[in-house]
DNA sequence: CTAGAACCTGACACTGATGTCAGGATCAAG
DNA sequence: CTTGATCCTGACATCAGTGTCAGGTTCTAG
């Protein structure tokens, strides 16, 4: 598919899935002319790199962990070097650390708001 | 107490600690010579934007929040506005779902995690 | 063939919190 | 008074992903 249905099924602008590629997180085959043509599979992969993004990771790291993920595009996982473990492992630590933040300030909100509504 | 206790107090970078007077975020009293001069309760509310920081907020709504929390240097609270309690609860739900996001992720990288530990 | 939609690359701007540096003033202890 | 630690303001830099625009090419339907 082309990147214009790409964005418009993931949600993600042209411009993000062009960066995307940059940084080796995204690959496409091209038509005669050198335009993109993504495969079915792109779906998935752009909506887990937003996930990734969306926890903080950089597209470094990412860029790192998608070959060690399974169901990337059905092919065998590499497997991740001990680095590489280390590097997650204090990612996932901070994840925690981010959730039990947000818990607390999502407490904090709603504190306020319930105030708010005379209760 | 002086700005390089409280940054070494909580953490905060004396730089970031000005940033947020100038955000409204944080007050100080002055000493004639004109040095910052914060009360032993700027060390709770330094910790608490710090929180709310992390939670995706930016300083504009942290200002508008913080003198509807209780708990702020024991005055009487603030109660929100109608528009802000809508914002406030946009932001309650933006962090839920990021919290979901966040769990997804971290379950993504605890897979790859115990794939390369040979489990 | 042609028109319009869709795509290409490359460049520059922005955001918003924070880092860092310069040049100078204040403070506290001896 | 002096000295070294601490603080002041103001300015500019950084990061990383994304927006946007320009100028040009490709694709597809009629």
């Amino acid at each position: 598919m082309r990147i214009g249905e790409l964005a418009r099924r993931t949600g993600v602008s042209e411009r993000s899935l062009r960066y995307y590629e940059t940084q080796g997180l995204l690959r496409a085959e091209r038509t005669p002319g050198g335009h993109r043509d993504y495969p079915e599979a792109a779906v998935d992969r752009v909506i887990r790199i937003q996930e990734l993004f969306a926890a903080g990771l950089r597209s470094t790291k990412i860029a790192q962990l998608l070959p060690c993920m399974r169901d990337d595009d059905g092919g065998p996982s590499a497997v991740a070097t001990p680095r590489l473990v280390a590097d997650l492992t204090a990612e996932r630590d901070r994840i925690d650390r981010t959730i039990r933040d947000l818990l607390r300030s999502r407490d904090t909100l709603d504190e306020v708001i319930e105030a708010a509504q005379g209760r």
